[in-house]
This record gives C-alpha cells, structure tokens and sequence, in this order.
DNA sequence: CGAAATTTGTGAATATTATCACAAGGAATT
DNA sequence: AATTCCTTGTGATAATATTCACAAATTTCG
C-alpha cells in the first residue's frame, strides 16, 4: 500500500538537500555533484545518490544534478510547491516567534488562525490575524479546512488542545511540547525535541570532562 | 579511546526518560517497569532496557526500576545535576523566547551572556542582563569560562558567530539557523533542525494526499 | 572521432539499531 | 519454604541504514 519504504531519515535529509541547493543556486552555479552536496551537508556521497534515487532519477552521469531542475523537483516532492494553511496553538514565547518568523512564509506555512487561552491574549491581533479563543478551535478549523497544526503550549495543556485540532480535521500536528502525543493512527505527529538536545549536549560535554 | 559506543539516539531516549521519570515521580509511584517507560514513550521495553543498561544496571528483576533513583541517576549521567552557564548569540523572536522560557532554567542551563549585533539591542538589559556587542562575545566568553553556547542568528552570520564562540572557549553549540556549521574536531554541534520537520510534515500529508 | 575523465545509479558488503524471546533473579503469595 | 508471578538483562535475530565499489552513461578534451 505504502509506496517503497522511504526512511525517515532520507525524507529530513532532502530539506536539508533542497536548502543546499537554493544557496548553490543563488550562488550563480546550474550544475552540482553528488559529492558537493555531500561536502556541504557533511554526509557521504553515495548518501546522497541513494537518497534522491528513492523519488526518481535526477542525475546526468558525468555532469551531476541540474541545480534548478533537482531542487524543483524536491520542493514538488515534499508537497512544498503550494502554500499550506496552518494553526498555531499557544501564543506565548515560543508561539510568537513562530508567528514572526519569516522562513515559515518563505516555505508556504501560512499561520491562519491562533488560538489560546487566556484571556489577555483572545480577541488580540497578531500578524494580522485575531487570536481566537482555544475553545473555539475545532470549529474554526472545521471552517477554515486547515490540515496542519503548531502546538506551543504549555505541556499540560498539549494533549487536550491535540484532541480539539483533530477533532477539527488537523491531519499533521508541529509539536514542540515536551510530551508524547497520543493520536489516532492516520495524524502524524512531528516532535520539536528541543529539551532533549540541550540534555544532549550536556551529555557530551559531561562525557569528556568539559563541564 | 571513547567508552563504548553508545548510540546517540539512546542518549536522546535518556532525556526522554528521565522526563517521564518526573512525571511519574510527581504521581506518587515509586517504581516503573520497562514496559510502562515505554507504553509511555511509544517504544518497546526492550528498547528501554537496552538503552538503560548502556549506563548501568538499575532494575530490579519482578520490580523494575526505583523511579526517585533511577531519575537521579539518569540526571547524573547526563550531567544536569549542576548549573551549565550558556551564552546566546541572536536576541531575536526566536532568541527572546528562549532567554524566557522556564524549562531551561528548570534544567540548570542559565543563560549569563547574550549578544546581538543590532545597536538597538545592544545595551538593553533581558532578564536581569545586558545585551552585549556580539564583537566583544569572544573575551566576555572566555572571562565568564561558558562552555555552552545557543545560536539564534540568521543563517548569514551563524559561521562567523560560531567562530567567535569557540575562540572564546565554548565547546558545545545548540544551533538553530539553518546551516550545517563547520567546526574544529572537539566542538558538539547539535541542530535544532526546525524547518526540515515542518516541511517532512509537508511531505507526509502531501503523500497521503492530505494536502 | 576516440580516449580520458567524471559522475551517476546500484548491487553487495558493512555497520548500526531495534526487536524477540527466554533464562535467571527477585517479589509476592500461600 | 515452595510456588507462582513478574520483570530484568541479554544473546540471538531481524530490520534499517550507511558505505563501498564498480559498470554504465555522459561529458570533455585532444
Ligand atoms: N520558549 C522556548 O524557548 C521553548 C523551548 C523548548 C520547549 N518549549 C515548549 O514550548 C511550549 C511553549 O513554550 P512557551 O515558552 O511559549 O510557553 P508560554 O507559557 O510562554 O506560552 C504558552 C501559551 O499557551 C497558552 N495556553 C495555555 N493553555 C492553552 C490551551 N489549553 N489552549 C491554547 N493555548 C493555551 C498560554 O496562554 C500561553 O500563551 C511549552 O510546552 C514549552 O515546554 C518552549
Ligand atoms: N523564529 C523562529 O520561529 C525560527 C524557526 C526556525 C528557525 N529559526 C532560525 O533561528 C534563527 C533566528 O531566528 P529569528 O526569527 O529569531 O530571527 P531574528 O531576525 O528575529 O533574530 C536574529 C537576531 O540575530 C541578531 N544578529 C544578526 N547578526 C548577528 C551577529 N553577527 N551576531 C549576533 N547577533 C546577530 C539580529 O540582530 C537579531 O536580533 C534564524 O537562523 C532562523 O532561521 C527561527
């Protein structure tokens, strides 16, 4: 059913391609090796080949990648060649710089609707949008048929505002609340693990005496 | 030369645990089986134990684990049981929300440092601190002997910031632009790789035909 | 045009990670 | 104390992911 068993891995590092691509391509070049792109994305190049083999044949032996060409097919392949409607749930710190930030736009994520809960927030403008009250957020979801959604709340309140965007029809949740979500099979779920690399590093730096 | 090789995905899992560990700690429970861990985290008990006795054997054959101990003892090994001074590069959205959010506080990573390159910002004060010229981050680092730094520059000046940061000392980087920095051998780079997981969620939905 | 130089796509070989399955350890129960 | 019931730690196995290595395709250059 499922076409071809696509690591995950290799989906995440064609975002990584696709960025690397558009610097090559601003930077005036039309063609680009395997072994470029693995160069600048510190991967191996045979990575490379065999990650973009799995969505089609890009390559010209001898010359490489057409660098318009492949990058247009990437952003064609991870659906990014449409803009896409999006929710944000929690307009706190982080919300508020999600809403800001400028990469969101430039990639087709369009924050259309916000919700929270408090009530100093509701009713407020940001981006030019209303912050609307979280209860109503299944709903206007409903209405506004947007299929994708950013949960910046607190954690506590992560699993309850999940339940209202599917309930609305959100099929792919952003989350950046440290909690597993539990979701019906069919939404798909993509944790920000941000904690969890901070912890990380300290590891490491524990690990070799540093800190 | 380095301890065994432990995979770094079960350091990941690591701050996971220990995190549920809290949880379940705060409800009172004072023992937790693998199977529990992982019903809680959505993987298998083998994967818990396994990652577990990478670092030490805690369980209890026909009891699992202590959880005030083995919460203890994770917080250890991962080195979060003292303070980490940090320093952030970019006082933007993005780096506002980090100096201001709780949980790094919670987790004994104290930002003593900020540095932008904006004259607007340089020489305000943000939670109790002066923003600094980004220019002086070097000597200020190296006075101050902060070993961890955060980078939320835009991508153009994130090479150069990262530069300065470890001629200054530091020796760990959380690194939210989007660029795959180029460091000496010694230094840990972790990615906070944000746009890539909104964009695998772009990829998922479009395949399902979601979007 | 033909030879040399590149560079792709890919089967095979490795390496890494995750899961299974079960013996052994310990707790709880009678 | 013997039995039953759990649950760990772990060797074996399976699944995934990465890297190697090379034939085939194509460009470039003499
Ligand atoms: N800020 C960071 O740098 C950072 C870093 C890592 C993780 N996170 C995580 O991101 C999430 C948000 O962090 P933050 O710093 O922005 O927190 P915050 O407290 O500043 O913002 C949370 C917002 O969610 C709103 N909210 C609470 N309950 C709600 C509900 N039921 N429905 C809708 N909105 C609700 C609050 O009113 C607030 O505006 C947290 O889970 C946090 O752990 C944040
Ligand atoms: N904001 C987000 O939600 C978000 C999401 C994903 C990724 N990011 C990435 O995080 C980074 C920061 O994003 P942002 O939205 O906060 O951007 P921003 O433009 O709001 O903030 C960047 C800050 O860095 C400062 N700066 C610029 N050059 C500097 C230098 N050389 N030294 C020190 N400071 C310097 C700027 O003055 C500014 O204050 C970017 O790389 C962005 O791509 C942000």
């Amino acid at each position: 059913m499922e076409s071809y068993k696509i690591p995950k891995r290799s989906v995440e590092r064609l975002s990584i391609y696709k960025r690397i691509l558009k610097v090559i391509m601003d930077a005036g070049f039309t063609t680009v090796s395997s072994s470029e792109l693995a160069e600048r994305a510190g991967l191996n190049p045979a990575q490379v080949r065999k990650d973009l083999v799995y969505f089609g044949q890009f390559g010209t032996p001898g010359m490489g990648y057409q660098v318009s060409t492949l990058h247009r097919a990437i952003t064609r392949i991870m659906g990014l060649h449409k803009k896409i409607p999006v929710a944000l749930a929690g307009a706190g710190n982080l919300g508020q710089a999600l809403l800001s930030y400028q990469g969101f736009k430039d990639r087709g994520f369009i924050i259309e609707s916000i919700f929270d809960n408090d009530p100093e927030k509701v009713g407020k403008m940001k981006n030019g949008i209303k912050i609307r009250n979280e209860k109503n957020s299944s709903s206007e979801i409903k209405d506004k048929k947007i299929k994708v959604g950013i949960i910046s709340t607190p954690s506590s309140a992560a699993q309850s505002i999940a339940n209202k965007l599917i309930e609305g029809g959100i099929k792919g949740i952003l989350n950046f609340a440290p909690i597993e979500l539990k979701v019906p099979s069919g939404i798909i779920v993509v944790n920000v693990a941000l904690c969890e690399k901070l912890e990380m590093l300290s590891y490491y730096l524990s690990k070799r005496k540093i800190l």
